[in-house]
DNA sequence: GTCTATACATCGATAGAC
DNA sequence: GTCTATCGATGTATAGAC
């Protein structure tokens, strides 16, 4: 896993005191996206609640864009590291339904955190190459269990993707923190794979076997 | 279909001389939405766009908040004509599918207006009754589409609903004005016809070859 | 690094004259 | 209804002391 932590020198207190610091404003940034929204983040309030003045935050941050960036890489940090610690599943179908499960219930926590992550209405914000490299290594992990239970096309990947993002969609509008639309992921997965069996009979039957 | 001009009296220069200004300021809006985002109107150039000063624009609208709206309600009446106009399909699953197909282009047509109609990010906004009772309106329209085609229960339309939802929201997202996750309407519709083959098998067979 | 102080442009909204 | 003038707030940014 990459770690930003990885890159500082632990027995330089001053460096130590630099990043607790930063950590802090992350978890008030959220505290304040929370309650006021992600464009209603004042940066006034947050400098006050961890005990600064505003100017004093552009030592941590270059611009409020920047602090968008690293709030997406923090919520792409903790995906990945939920995927990776995902149990691995010898029925591969299987596979794909826990990593859907694990994405929803991801999405479902926060809603900020999911708009921010999967909506990204904030006008004129766009991550940086390096924390949107964490978004495309999830999307790795996700590509590899669906290739394990034998999709590969990419048509097949985008339907898959569209399934599984109307369930995040309809439940973060219409049941926020419920589980009305989360509750139809099982037979949407299994709508998926019927779907897979149907369309590609000319995939060997002992490979079509093992991929189930 | 309500109107809105049903309850202006047309023999009212004043009244008419209003009206007309509302709308366009309406019009205006939504251009400025095009141009700079939902959340970057500025009354500023609203009001200048239509040849009034800033604070005039209270004259017409309480608050932006207001402003959007009349937006909202705005979309959701032109999505209800669109569906009126939708010519009936005797092949009821076909119905579902024109439906579907009518509503994902309307969606993709305009990002801006897709936005303020199903994801609503704007903080604070939420529709007056009113204007939330056009979207009603469109819903009981769909809804009688999928009852015609045999589909009543709340599990199964909400599926129905998180299919379509997942196509908009992928394709808004993904490749807006494009068609690439719109070319996956048809093969999702089949899904959903198939999973209500599949979990109704109940039904008595004169009737679900009649819904077909 | 953090502060005080200040500046600028922009925003939604309001008061009050006409 | 429309205006001018103004308010308080925002994000952004900089200068300069410590």
């Amino acid at each position: 896993m990459i770690d930003i932590l990885s890159v500082i020198d632990h027995s330089d207190p001053r460096a130590r005191r630099r990043e607790a610091k930063r950590a802090q404003i992350l978890a008030a940034a959220w505290t304040l996206a929370h309650r006021d929204g992600l464009a209603g983040i004042s940066l006034r309030d947050l400098a006050s609640m961890v005990e600064l003045r505003q100017p004093s935050l552009y030592a941590y941050f270059d611009s409020k864009h920047a602090l968008y960036d690293v709030m997406f890489e923090d919520g792409n940090r903790a995906l990945v590291e939920r995927a990776k610690a995902l149990p691995p599943n010898a029925n591969a179908r299987a596979g794909v339904v826990d990593f859907a499960r694990m994405l929803l219930d991801f999405c479902n926590e926060d809603g900020v955190r999911y708009v921010l992550m999967f909506q990204r209405h904030i006008p004129g914000f766009e991550p940086s190459p390096a924390s949107y490299a964490i978004a495309i290594e999830f999307y790795e992990i996700g590509r590899q269990r669906l290739a394990a239970a034998g999709v590969t096309e990419q048509a097949d990947m985008d339907l898959f993707t569209t399934l599984i993002a109307g369930i995040a969609d309809q439940q973060m509008s219409n049941d926020p923190g419920g589980d009305r639309y989360l509750g139809l992921t099982d037979r949407i997965v299994a709508m998926f794979f019927a779907e897979m069996d149907k369309t590609h009979t000319g995939m060997k039957a002992t490979k079509r076997k093992a991929a189930r």
